[in-house]
DNA sequence: GTCTATAATTCGATAGAC
DNA sequence: GTCTATCGAATTATAGAC
């Protein structure tokens, strides 16, 4: 992990596996867990099959290296309380249009058991853990968060992946501007009646 | 189809068709398309696989058999202009915890593309049918069904396929508290800024 | 480190007896 | 209409030569 933990080899063929998780990011976004083939994988990296087991030990242990995401979220106690949703929903767009992982991931978490557990992971840790700095209660915390994972996760499956012809089409600011509105009341509101 | 068009055959096996739906239903839901075996089917429909393949011809035939859908949706005109929101996402809400065929739809969107179609065309004809006797401009129907369409899915996809806690546990009367008021405004509002 | 060969399964689909 | 038997293809994973 550590750049200069341990000089042990003068590195050899990171690059080989760099590839060959960037290779498995594309065909698990594209295709799915089942349907992306380690020979498929293995033939866009432009090497070996077995090198991909020799590295990663196994198609779980492969999707499970190439799924490895942050979210990165921004600290919402440095932003204006009246726009934290359109901080949220930017930041989201951008985050998923410049890294296909989070696309792999969600395709994946259908049919995948371990792709979904991984999902919950990171939405329950990372983004509960941003939304909690409001301090509610944490039931609230929770359900707050969910509802906002609710609708980011309905905008990411209708665009990217069922792709619904008017929200692949709807620029990002016009769905900012729908949007935003929705996760302000999700994260600041209070449930009508 | 009518039920009395033809009396050809004094009707033979259509307990068998019936129950081989409703197995594949059960297990596209549960397992997706790939995931999903004619065999394992049959096993629960405590038939022989090729039976399946003799009814429904192929596994993409029986998906397509299986996966008929239809949203049911109420007639938005004569809904209360006030309570749209609260309407539509309590009707999706009884439509889903009743019937797995949606969850079946869902899952499979993700990877199988004849699913996502079926998906496209579900939510493209029947919401965007419902979402248009308010005649606006046909662009800014598209956009609200589409809008309407990302926060179903995602409240689906959140609580059925991927189980996150916080949506799994609230109960159906706070998410339509919660709900309610993000379909009214993608239904009848404007834009922000 | 890299590759060939292949084991061990599993699946969709077909042929044909009864 | 129903079932047995099986084909042919594709997959993950392993063993071992070089």
């Amino acid at each position: 992990m550590t750049a200069s933990a341990q000089p042990t080899h003068p590195r050899r063929s990171d690059a080989t596996r760099a590839a060959i998780l960037r290779a498995a990011r594309e065909r698990f976004a594209a295709d799915g867990y089942e349907r992306a083939t380690i020979r498929a994988i293995a033939a866009d990296a432009q090497i070996d099959p077995s090198m991909v087991m020799r590295y990663y030990g196994s198609k779980e242990g492969l999707f499970a290296a190439a799924a490895e995401f942050d979210l990165r979220l921004p600290d919402l106690n440095a932003v204006p309380p009246a726009h934290l949703g359109a901080v949220l929903i930017r930041h989201f767009l951008a985050r998923w249009e410049g890294d296909e992982t989070l696309v792999a991931l969600l395709r994946a978490a259908s049919t995948n058991p371990g792709a979904a557990e991984r999902m919950r992971g990171i939405f329950a840790d990372q983004l509960t853990a941003a939304v909690a700095v409001f301090g509610t209660d944490p039931a609230m915390t929770a359900r707050r968060a969910g509802l906002v994972a609710s609708q980011i996760l309905g905008l990411a499956f209708t665009r990217y992946i069922v792709r619904l012809p008017p929200m692949v089409d709807t620029p990002p600011e016009e769905l900012v501007s729908w949007i935003a509105p929705t996760l302000q009341r999700y994260l600041t509101g209070m449930p009508a009646s």
